[in-house]
DNA sequence: CCAATATGCAGGTATCTTACTGCATGTCAA
DNA sequence: TTGACATGCAGTAAGATACCTGCATATTGG
């Protein structure tokens, strides 16, 4: 996985509400998601493309159509590398902090 | 929180770095942060400073010394806003995806 | 106090990002 | 086949970002 990708694709409004509105319904088309977007299509595509690259969603052209698809599975990794790691040592942070502070006081 | 602070605070590699060297050892100054790093002192106090308006950081005066100490909070509710809900429809999500190549077929 | 140290702040520039317009290609249905 | 529809691709301008240099401020130890 490309960490970099997932996190930069993540990083912009609009590729994370299209993530949402594929939550909701899942294998929606380029046009679909593009209703009631104040964003013109190729911009929405230029989004797609990056959460494509990030492997966030896959596409399934369908005739004329493309269909998009969310892929969970960097999110989880992320998860595993990022989130887990700071909320596993969440206590004893603190607790080193709070021991620095009194340090200082001495 | 402000989901976009943190998402975009995320963005960047070195940022990551700065927060992994801090997971390492908890409450390094600027200087020590610095130490080994191919980039400039006021480079690395401005990615700090994203970081800390992103709340992902807390930081404590003592004399001339920064002390810069991780806080996980934003990143467990990143975690709880978006990785458990897409991790939850996993398994619907590639069944829809079956199901709609399925369709496709016929 | 003074020199060394640690950090803060201002600004400049090259690059990346975002959203746009305009046109091209491919597919369906009559 | 042809007109309508769905998407692809190229180029551009405005804004954000990241890194730098240069100088200012604040703290410590002798």
């Amino acid at each position: 996985m490309d960490d970099d990708k997932v996190f930069k694709a993540l990083a912009d409004p609009n590729r994370r509400m299209l993530l949402d509105r594929l939550c909701e319904r899942n294998g929606q088309t380029l046009g679909q998601l593009c209703d009631g977007i104040d964003m013109k299509r190729q911009s929405v595509t230029q989004h797609l493309g990056l959460l494509e690259q990030a492997n966030l969603i896959s596409t399934v052209r369908r005739g004329r159509e493309k269909l998009h698809y969310i892929n969970p599975v960097p999110l989880y990794e992320v998860y595993e590398r990022w989130i887990r790691k700071f909320e596993e040592s969440r206590l004893s942070l603190l607790h080193d902090l709070k021991q620095e502070l009194e340090g200082k006081e001495r």
